[in-house]
DNA sequence: GCAATAGTGTCTGTAAGACAGTATATT
DNA sequence: AATATACTGTCTTACAGACACTATTGC
């Protein structure tokens, strides 16, 4: 049950957060013969990197192709796939968009966890031809997953928290220009906890990675924010290296 | 070429650490037929873990069982064992222990990179049966490496120093009891960096996660040090938890 | 003037870092 | 007494966190 053209007993799952309007969700998938939710995942061709291969699952289901995919953790278990709820021989061929799967879904799989975030107003998604579903999941309203799926996306949560306490996001999530209200909602709603308006603007300032434009936004009945934009050299350079724990 | 006996294209690759006498070395081999110096590494079974198959490894070629291995980062690009240096058909069978390999080294293997960390005067190298050679060396005097291994070291190297400033460690690497300057060395090699004698002891004091006794240790000509040891509780607690940034 | 949102400065406490003099043990 | 090592406390500074009032806009 070889087929050479995928490397056997490997894969990459995704797990593909969606920001919007003060939420973060998680895009899921369903399997056509099956009624489990699932993380979109795939193979690795012999001849791409797991990386290019987690970049084409994920651009796959959401159309989107400059993703900022991470790594964070592999899970290799034997016993991690061994799931009795999932329909074995029927199942295995539409979690790939070219109908060709190496083995059997329950066979031993090591698994390659990325994570990557998105604006998910803007994702367009885009099920597998054989997908039954799917859609997006606030985090906390994630159902019971197949495998270790769950465990996946703990994970993922805290690598993500950790990289934005040292790395600066925002980019491809708010538009080019955004008032300070909306980045500290986008950092308040991934890291979930609330911030004090005033030490939050001070810090973000500090670091360089914003700067304060003269242009208003007109709001209505309110009165008018002002507009930011990110600083490309200070916030390449904040990507690069790190920036000292600002949150 | 497929023993089934072994996942294909998959291996894991160890940086093993060792401490002595203010000293961080690395442990690396040099396989037969091959002059060029690697990473201990090996392939997984089909019916054991990532971890397992790592742990095996480092087991092998140090004696020490009851490692903590920390899982650091896979690597997945086609062209990373793609090293003209290496002797293909002759070197493969003496990678692992049993003379067995899914394929010959220069085929495309994903890797997922463990560090470790141990007391180097401990371990009793033992040299795989068909390896040239086995040894130490400290960190700036790496050789330049088979395929990617300089590269996992640094990344290994990092994600340690990472570690060691939210978690505590020690219990492997220091005597039941040790002396304050002890710990501190260790603290600094592993850092690479110097502290201040009297910041460094005021924080790990106040940690918790060691205690001092009421005994001291005779060291001849000078002043006796007083003697600590680890508090279990806090440790472990913080082995799990992790503390706030000590150093 | 009311409602809703945005904007900003100061104070306080804590923690990190710099720093030097005293104590102990041996010869 | 000389040497080598170990032990410890205070001061300064920077940063984080708490906190409240004013400004703008539309109705």
């Amino acid at each position: 049950m070889n087929v050479p053209n995928y490397l056997s007993h490997l894969s990459v799952d995704n797990v593909i957060f969606g920001y919007h309007n003060k939420q973060l969700k998680v895009l899921l998938m369903k399997l056509n013969n099956n009624n489990y939710w699932m993380l979109p995942g795939g193979f690795v061709k012999e001849d791409e990197s797991i990386l290019t291969a987690a970049k084409r699952v994920a651009q796959e289901r959401t159309g989107l192709s400059e993703l900022y995919l991470n790594q964070f953790k592999t899970y290799g278990d034997p016993h991690r796939t061994k799931d009795a709820r999932i329909v074995k021989l029927e199942a295995y061929s539409s979690y790939t968009f070219d109908h060709q799967a190496p083995e059997t879904l329950d066979s031993y799989f090591v698994s390659v966890g990325f994570y990557t975030l998105t604006e998910f107003s803007k994702v367009a998604i885009n099920k597998g031809p054989l997908d039954q579903d799917c859609n997006w999941f606030a985090l906390d309203e994630i159902p019971e997953l197949l495998y270790d799926h769950n465990q996946l996306i703990v994970d993922a949560v805290k690598s993500l928290r950790l990289h934005v306490d040292h790395y600066p996001i925002g980019k491809k999530l708010l538009e080019k220009k955004f008032t300070m209200p909306e980045i500290q909602a986008l950092y308040e709603t991934i890291l979930d906890r609330t911030m004090d308006r005033r030490n939050f603007s001070k810090k973000i300032m500090k670091s360089g990675i914003i700067t304060k434009l003269e242009e208003q936004r007109n709001i209505g009945a309110h009165r008018a924010p002002y507009l930011y934009a990110f600083n490309e050299e200070k916030y390449n350079e904040a990507l690069k290296n790190g920036i000292a724990s600002i949150f």
